[in-house]
DNA sequence: TATAATGATACTAATATAGTATCATTATAA
DNA sequence: TTATAATGATACTATATTAGTATCATTATA
């Protein structure tokens, strides 16, 4: 059970290098050498990224990506809900069946509770927090 | 992103049901009508089981299969490490790389922290309290 | 000794993830 | 004004994982 797949990984990659930039446009073309990411798949990522808000583009020569907001404002959990949906421990141990004591069920109240806290977590951790770690930074 | 796929999903609901039937032998053939669940899938998943000694089966006409221990030994941790590997929320958020620094890393320690928390609580859920929330248990 | 069960194993189908290809649009700078 | 270097949109292919099927061998029992 992974809690992040390739896109996010490379999404998070992508953002951080960009943050860094100190608003300076980056084209995919730079950021894909640099990352070891294929060119076509970033680029698809960040088209992503753009659609959703997290990243500005712009078009023609000398245009490129830029952070559509500060670092701070930018989670770990919103990457995840772009790429990979939203963070549903289980809908239901019994997914197919409709449960009749849904509310008092003993089980569903601790999935849930887990639910929660993993959320939570994964919204404490912005870009920003990411990158203060900056020694441990690397790629 | 989906805690539990299909396979512990079914297998929950036949320990749940098998360990219902006190010591009483049931075949797949039962179990699979009762459940619902396509017959020759559910044989593969209890064969599972008693390969990894969840389950005692027992061959030949009357045969069938009976819960290796109590309820309360069988955790919900184990069912999903048996069907779907080790809860690994990340192995590293840059998979790839191999980090200088991943000793002080901040991010790595609460991503960490979160994967203990969650395979702590998986640890805490037994067949057995499944089964005390008897009110709310259904086919 | 027929039968009703599991054991082992190989196969197919469906879905999700990962990655590619291509043409259209647009902004810049020579 | 036009070649060029960028993104936008979208459709496609490949790979891996998950879900499900099929079949023959083995075994215990009535
Ligand atoms: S509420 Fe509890 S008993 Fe009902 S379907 Fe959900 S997990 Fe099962
Ligand atoms: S230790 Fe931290 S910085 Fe290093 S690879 Fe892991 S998450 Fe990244």
């Amino acid at each position: 059970m992974q809690l992040i797949n390739r896109d996010t990984d490379y999404a998070i990659k992508a953002l951080m290098h960009i943050a860094k930039q100190n608003s300076e446009r980056i084209p995919v073309s730079e950021l894909a050498k640099i990352l070891e990411i294929p060119n076509p798949f970033l680029r698809k990522i960040l088209q992503i990224l753009n659609k959703r808000g997290v990243l500005n583009s712009y078009k023609g020569k000398g245009g490129g990506f830029l952070l559509a907001s500060s670092p701070d404002k930018i989670f770990l959990k919103d990457l995840i809900n772009i790429f990979q949906g939203p963070v549903k421990l289980n809908e239901c141990i019994f997914k197919k069946s409709i449960c009749p004591d849904i509310k008092i069920c003993a089980l569903r109240t601790r999935i849930d509770a887990l639910e929660k806290h993993v959320i939570s977590e994964l919204e404490s951790i912005t870009l920003a927090s990411l990158l203060e770690d900056g020694a441990s930074l690397h790629s």
